[in-house]
DNA sequence: GTAGATGCAAAGTATTTGCGACAAG
DNA sequence: CTTGTCGCAAATACTTTGCATCTAC
């Protein structure tokens, strides 16, 4: 069932506005995670008049809305992915910068598990893992 | 062997200033993960004279040096602790703010196992749970 | 004595916001 | 119509930096 962005707008009650509809579509072609900078560069190649503000104003509501996900890696700017079914975390290439996402459902199990040791119910996490590659 | 972060700093060839011993004083004192703003203010009370862009130097330093772990929380300010020799992950009540240390040997060898997986040495990693407490 | 540290204020980043004009439902 | 959105520029929040002065070693 692959909803595309604008559906989910619809079916949360998000107006859909032209500059939304922009920013979606270039969301949705990203598979890298663009910081707001980037996604503004690629969103002014398709309607130069979509301001920055704007921008920012979109991916925080997309984010409430659950549309968008919003990553704070490392030393750096928020940068964002579009939600999907699966969730997933991330390995990041500390060298290139490369990022790679993975699932691995033991780790998710344990965590619930370790919330769950000290009282708590698991709402959210963020697992990054930083590496280098190996010559193989 | 609790080495003390004085000890740390003449160790690693930190010069070892006035506003130094404070700040190193405070956060040693300090059992919760202060922000910047928040160390400055406790820093501030035994030397007033000490700036904030000193607190600022300092934090990026020692961390630098290792001898405090930074953390970015969820939409916030950047968070400081003293790094001790035992690695620890972070459990956050979402509710409250408060903050559970937490150790899971075995999260922490799937960890190395995914990057493993993917060709990669695992360098570092962050894993933050947010939960709410539950109504025993 | 000298390299490095400090305080201050100014400059940077990243992000948010007030406001009048405008557009979606 | 009316409520919410947009573009703009100004404002904010956090952090860094240039420079003259000062201090640990």
């Amino acid at each position: 069932m692959p909803e595309t962005i604008e559906e989910k707008c619809l079916s949360k009650g998000v107006k859909l506005t032209d500059q939304r509809k922009v920013i979606a579509q270039v969301m949705s072609q990203s598979s890298d995670h663009p910081d707001v900078d980037e996604l503004y560069n690629r969103v002014s190649k398709i309607d130069p008049k979509i301001s920055i503000a704007t921008v920012y104003r979109t991916v925080k509501l997309f984010e409430e809305s659950g549309i968008l996900a919003k990553h704070e890696f490392k030393g750096g700017k928020a940068r964002y992915e579009e939600l999907n079914e699966g969730h997933h975390d991330h390995l990041i290439d500390v060298k290139s910068g490369e990022i790679i996402e993975f699932v691995d459902e033991e780790i998710e199990k344990l965590q619930r598990k370790v919330a769950e040791k000290y009282g708590y119910k698991l709402v959210d996490h963020k697992l990054e893992l930083y590496g280098i590659k190996k010559k193989s």
